[in-house]
DNA sequence: ATCCACTGACTAAGCGATTAGTCATAGTAT
DNA sequence: ATACTATGACTAATCGCTTAGTCAGTGGAT
């Protein structure tokens, strides 16, 4: 601060009262307190004259309340794009949203997570009420050490149940079933999949949810055909090239978001396949690039926004000392058809 | 905190020594404090064991500083999408990179503003050590009210000039005048703008370069030529058809952001207006969206993660009382040529 | 033996706000 | 006249941390 902001003190004086009559007239009575109509309103004039508003810090300091919520982002692999990348954006969006209704502030924490010991009690550091883990990586161990300190969590994405941390995550076994289940009615069944890192929640479930189906179908399918890239879209061209000479190719791509199937789309105009006739390919999360491809990406879209808002929900009610049950909340993912599905060619069946 | 966090007090009570002496042991003797080795080893024992975290406000209360720095989104019209916005994502990812690297916290106000009288005064609560205003509309007294109170401030994209605040921002003048040669160059002049909300800091800045730019080159364009959409890209559509239908036609459409552009590109599809051409059309931003419309999208670029790490270096050293100067810094837009845009048709010329 | 400097550590005040507890004064009931 | 109850407002402790100021003890110099 550079120009000191009035304290209660200064309330007070203007006033002509003490700082304890002050704080009661302008926070409801706490105290056995009593104050005249007269003083009361002389000490709303001298808080509205100084625009005085009351220090956050001295106020959670007597409350041990900051009304405000903390948000890590998880990290895949060296990844420093949150805001930038649509999946966190939206969740953000939603968490601001509800934030907002309630009167709390967001604050997001800019220090790397590097492991519980070094870094959890940084965050038991009377900033927040509370944290919103956003998916962290299946091998990080933010969720133990955060939960092991005894802080108010809720997580997205996350292995939560572990630690008995409210989660929210949009049900990944159901999104593929769809993504498979909507190939197969095209006629696929050599569907190969590409995910993203692997020791990100997501991935683990989806791959098995897809390896699943395929036993659903008695599908016995190279096992090569399951490549892992990032979900920043890098390593979809290689995948793609790679799995494209191999003896046997797929007639569907699965991606497991859209910035890979926008890097499968990329690939496979300059390897000449043409998509959707020879090559069908999938999305995941339906972001603003999906309907911007070309072919316009049929994808599965998972409600960002929705996610985020129900997630602070849950902090709030844990924060409120609420139950919650169940821990663990999985919305629904729709499927989003667009073009660039289609029956496989002839000649691919 | 649910599980209450070890305090100082506990720190020194395990090491057998005061709270004082546990104090300068763990933040470098500001008090004339002189501690033996073996007691400074106990208390950073101690510290280590119980994962002792200097609780934020107590200390926030005594420096008067808490290492965070508060964002304020603008608002344009009632949109509450923050930081789905490529636009606002972009700066506050520039924010939180710097911010990382001198271990300050972002927090994000979620409250709206009202006005200066109403919300000013909230904003100096000692939860930040400086905010940084990202967007404000032009009629909104933001930067005016929080100035006033001596909040240490940095802005981007608004009149920080006015009220002394740093301000960073990417030239709009030169943005269009670029846009305006690149058309100008293929042989357009009949060039219709169509730009954000008219409250926003860009709108009047990029109107009156695009009629410096006509005026240079001796062109008399109808006033209806200038469009007034949302930076959403809302109202592109129906402002193409007016001008579609008037009796004069432009032979390009610079939009003021790849938003308003898609929907020009949208709504000419549906009209059967060949991009590009019957009719260029030019972005503005290079957001992720630009590169994947359908022509890919020519456009100015901003460098907006560059953005936002400028502006919170000048707003951490202001904080630091160091003077800066200049004021304002503009940054260079760049020019991103694709398809959007080629030479008007003969019978347009 | 006396003085001084240094070592090692403690006590207490204060940051700004909240709140339990105290205390005059005035009015009312007995 | 006495006891009691509102009324109106104040004092002081506390939240956790920092730091200016104080102080006892030890060893070396004079």
């Amino acid at each position: 601060m550079n120009q000191k902001a009035p304290t209660l003190q200064d309330v007070a004086t203007t006033a002509g009262v003490s700082s304890n009559t002050a704080s009661v007239v302008l926070n409801g009575a706490k105290s056995n307190t009593r104050v005249s109509e007269a003083t009361r309103q002389r000490v709303l004039d001298a808080a509205q004259q100084l625009r005085y508003h009351p220090n956050a810090a001295a106020r959670s300091l007597v409350h041990r309340k900051t009304d405000s919520i903390g948000v890590i982002f998880g990290v895949a692999g060296s990844s420093t794009d949150y805001v930038t990348n649509p999946y966190m954006a939206g969740i953000l969006q939603g968490v601001l949203k509800v934030a907002g209704e309630v009167g709390y502030c967001v604050t997001i924490f800019t220090q790397p997570w590097v492991n519980a010991n070094a870094s959890a009690h940084r965050f038991r550091d009377g900033r927040t009420d509370g944290i919103i883990v956003i998916a962290s990586p299946e091998n990080s161990d933010i969720l133990e050490g955060l939960s092991s300190l005894g802080i108010p969590l809720a997580a997205v994405a996350c292995p939560g149940e572990r630690y008995s941390v409210p989660t929210v995550d949009v049900d990944n076994r159901t999104g593929i079933e769809m993504a498979m289940d909507h190939l197969r009615e095209l006629g696929h069944y050599k569907i190969a999949l590409f995910t993203g890192e692997e020791n990100m929640h997501s991935t683990p479930q989806r791959i098995s949810s897809y390896r699943n189906r395929l036993k659903d179908w008695d599908c016995n399918l190279p096992a090569q055909w399951i490549h892992t890239c990032a979900y920043s879209g890098a390593g979809a061209d290689a995948a793609l090239r790679k799995i494209w000479q191999s003896s046997e190719r797929p007639t569907a791509i699965l991606a497991c978001n859209d910035a890979i199937a926008a890097g499968v789309l990329a690939e496979a105009r300059s390897l000449s396949i043409k998509v959707p006739e020879e090559l069908s390919v999938m999305g995941y999360d339906d972001a603003e690039i999906a309907s911007l491809q070309t072919p316009p990406l049929t994808t599965i879209s998972q409600p960002l926004q929705q996610i985020g808002e129900l997630t602070t929900h849950l902090l709030l009610k844990r924060l409120q000392g609420v139950p919650i049950e169940p821990l663990t909340v999985l919305l629904d993912p729709k499927i989003v058809v667009r073009k660039s599905t289609s029956v496989p060619s002839e000649d691919n069946q």
